[in-house]
DNA sequence: CGGTGTGTTGATTACCGTCAATATTAGTGG
DNA sequence: CCACTAATATTGACGGTAATCAACACACCG
């Protein structure tokens, strides 16, 4: 296996307040006032750069800052001495890395850059503080937190009770709807991560995925080229991974 | 399908300060003083009793309290068209149900008792109140909060990297572990959910889980006697699910 | 232009799911 | 207290899905 070392000399990181930057979607309540925004930005003291491949922290080292993805994207995985790595999530621009953290003051799993990114550093500290002094921006971060736990137990749903097709479908669909949010072309997508990633992420071997991608390719739900992905059928992804995005109650 | 009905007519509540029961264990940091007792007694206005097989809160209902399990237990799930249920976890005694509801104001799955519960209900905003007056109490409830996540990536480790065998393993150490915490048998213990119930938090059919029981029964690591089960070689169980418990790095 | 990492595809196998029959328990009412 | 029923659990035979092993194709990089 490769080292992942905590990265080395920053590179130059980008300017631009963050109140601005997609770390507004996360903390900021849609009808927030601008002195909101100023507190925002006065939370990030720093940003980081961190080559793709890069670890940005490691499981065991201590924890001191939330981290907000400014731009770039990275998985989060547990590496054990059995199993080898289980991915626990990836996170693109305006999602936050970190969480995990705070429940015993040290990281419990590794989160590996996917590509040069950037990050916001939010030391917890000062993200305690507001969060005592405003009660909006409290509940706001609680958001975020809650937010986190309902997406870990539809990857479970997704891990517990599909097949590997509709597993493979769930994931793209995920992505799309990120993608989407972002103000990106909901159709087209660049994956940032290989056959083996996402199979980790979905409790697959990389050929299934592989696989899994070709049959979808065949059947015309969507245009395979390495990474680059279009999907041509929409409502057939999104019907084969319905799960996640079903929103009924099983009753009767 | 049962219907889950939203609790009736209470039962008569027991008695008792919460900082002196489980909820001890969850809130206070072990150097708590008395006047944070106190406080924490005052978050806990009302209690209830909820009898097996009813729900105590329903995927869509309004979120509006977190609720600490102070006897019996429960199992948190989502429902959905396509695959029926997935189990998102246990709780037990002095552990906390509904965190998932505060991302949107709603409650993301149902939990329904196991047998005959108790659980204590702490508003949500007095919780938040609180945390804004108290650090200490602040830091911990986000704690909690964390654990919890950390805790569903457990989960899709187990889901995603394990064979059926070490799942069962995995999942009857971490029972152990739990009963252990609260004071109880760590060699013996009672299933509060059915052989259904365990499959479907561990992505298995029940025939496997019931054949997984079996085989550790003959092998002498287990002595199953349906519900009843005790631990003969703890050693053997934390060695198939050693996936959860390693907290090594697997680095080289 | 090799070489390495990544991705695709095929053949075979192992594990778990499915279907089905039986056993055991708990819960109910005579 | 016992008989009866429904729910839960065990066990077996069989089949399907995904893992494994292996060969090959393709891009990206020096």
């Amino acid at each position: 296996m490769k080292q992942l070392p905590i990265s080395g000399p920053s590179l130059e990181p980008t300017r631009g307040a963050c109140s601005k930057c997609a770390l507004r979607e996360v903390f900021l309540p849609p009808d927030s006032s601008a002195s909101e925004a100023r507190r925002l930005d006065s939370l990030v003291l720093e940003r980081r750069q961190i080559r793709r491949g890069e670890a940005l922290f490691q499981k065991g080292s201590p924890f001191a800052a939330v981290h907000a993805v400014r731009s770039g994207s990275f998985k989060t995985c547990i590496k054990t001495w059995s199993i080898g790595e289980q991915i626990t999530g990836f996170q693109m621009a305006g999602e936050l890395l970190g969480l995990d953290g705070i429940g015993d003051d040290v990281h419990r799993c590794d989160a590996v850059a996917l590509e040069d990114s950037e990050v916001c550093i939010i030391p917890y500290g000062a993200l305690e503080e507001m969060s005592r002094e405003s009660a909006a921006f409290q509940r706001q971060f609680h958001r975020v937190m809650s937010r986190e736990i309902v997406r870990s137990h539809e990857a479970m749903l997704l891990l517990g009770g599909l097949r590997a097709s509709d597993r493979v479908a769930a994931f793209l669909s995920g992505l799309m709807q990120r993608q989407q949010a972002l103000g990106l072309s909901p159709s087209s997508l660049v994956l940032s991560m290989s056959r083996q990633e996402i199979g980790t992420y979905l409790g697959l071997k990389l050929e299934t995925v592989s696989r899994c991608f070709s049959r979808f390719h065949d059947a015309g739900v969507l245009d395979v080229q390495h990474r680059h992905i279009r999907i041509l059928q929409p409502e057939a992804l999104r019907q084969a991974g319905a799960s996640l995005t079903d929103r009924f109650q099983g009753s009767s």
